[in-house]
DNA sequence: CAACAAACTCGACTACAGTCAACTTTTCAT
DNA sequence: ATGAAAAGTTGACTGTAGTCGAGTTTGTTG
């Protein structure tokens, strides 16, 4: 019977994910040495080298979970008939709140999704598809709307959005300014992204309006 | 005297820095003990924590450098007549160079410079300067063409315009594409932010093209 | 110059991620 | 049922970044 042998690595597998999602907020991702998980999950530390291949693997297998988490929310609040920028905000805004949860270890997967140490397609790393689907799916609608050009790439026009929404992630992790002008930014960074900024096609109101850069010192926000 | 510590306290930080502008290219970031470094420098392990908080800080002074270089690279090549897209093609095309001459090097700056592990406003984490300034000034001169909307805040577009080059700078990370579909992408990118793609009031050609992500499996380019 | 303080230097030490060869358990062909 | 092969487990071990307190050099004061 060879699934007994199966069923035990599941169940050793889900140890060591309970062990982090226990450990891992509890005392912090640095903090938490790979024996403390070992002996939370009560197994030798080797063992845990033969299911994930990493530290950092562990933490990102965790949050695969928090993603899909992330976008039920998401679904639960927009509201599709409201405008593209509106539920590109209600997008981007239930992402940003998981950064804001658990922002030690949402850093550690920015730095690792859009850096990762070797070129790799595995699945884990990457930008959430189901999210990157989501922003194609609003700029859908705005095109049936003539919200949004009919003849845009829609895979086109979501990595430029992901790219603001990074960008502005950025800034708050280094400290150019808190959550609330976070979301101010964010808004108009999306808007600037519609419109575009060449020549005279643009509605004024979106260009003259600056961002939010209020500190010099970086803000000191609770982790 | 006190002349005498201080110009030893520089010439042992320069010795540092001699040794490691010789063995992080010869023997990469990562295989270079401190060790290596401090026998390089003929001093003890423990003085090099005396001048540099981590291995990484000496790899960022380093390339503090190598950025002065890249923007008089820039300056010579660039031709200020030119479009705003292909000014800004320029400085983006300098810039990606070194990532391609450094890649390891510059991956590390890149995640240090967008996530830092601390807020922190050290200019030399920081996205260099002197390279947003270049961004603005061609910004700036597309406004007197009137090429670029007048009303627009020249930081939050500078802002927008590195964001874009992030994201494709980080595609090439990941593997999606090589270095020449990098520059199809990067142009595409940078015709996208300047057009936005709101309603009807962009030109067709900016939209349709899409980008080039041709690999499933990530390309292996040598690093 | 003496003697004291401040600044600087040092390498043994700590901490921890990740490895590996010995050991245990399961599977399966006979 | 048996025993050999495959799969899984283990903690002692390795390598290296970064710490720390003891020792050394430089600057200063009387």
């Amino acid at each position: 019977m060879s699934g007994k042998r199966e069923q035990h690595k599941q169940q050793t597998r889900q140890a060591i994910l309970d062990a982090a999602r226990l450990l891992f907020p509890q005392q912090g991702f640095d903090q938490t040495r790979i024996e403390d998980l070992a002996r939370q999950a009560r197994i030798g530390k080797g063992t845990i080298y033969s299911y994930f291949d990493s530290k950092e693997q562990i933490l990102i297998e965790l949050l695969a979970d928090n993603r899909l988490q992330i976008m039920d929310q998401f679904r639960q609040q927009n509201d599709p008939q409201s405008t593209v920028p509106q539920q590109l905000m209600t997008l981007f805004l239930c992402q940003f709140d998981f950064c804001r949860q658990h922002k030690e270890l949402a850093r550690l997967m920015f730095r690792e999704s859009m850096f990762p140490a070797q070129p790799t397609m595995d699945h884990r790393h990457q930008v959430d598809l189901s999210y990157l689907q989501a922003v194609m799916e609003i700029l859908a609608t705005g095109q049936k709307r003539a919200e949004i050009a009919a003849e845009l790439d829609l895979l086109s026009g979501a990595i430029v959005l992901h790219a603001h929404y990074c960008m502005a992630v950025s800034g708050w992790y280094i400290g150019y300014y808190d959550s609330d002008q976070f979301t101010h930014n964010l808004r108009q960074l999306i808007t600037l992204a519609l419109n575009g900024y060449a020549g005279t096609n643009s509605p004024e109101s979106s260009l003259s309006s600056p961002l939010q850069i209020a500190q010099i010192s970086p803000t000191t926000e609770a982790l």
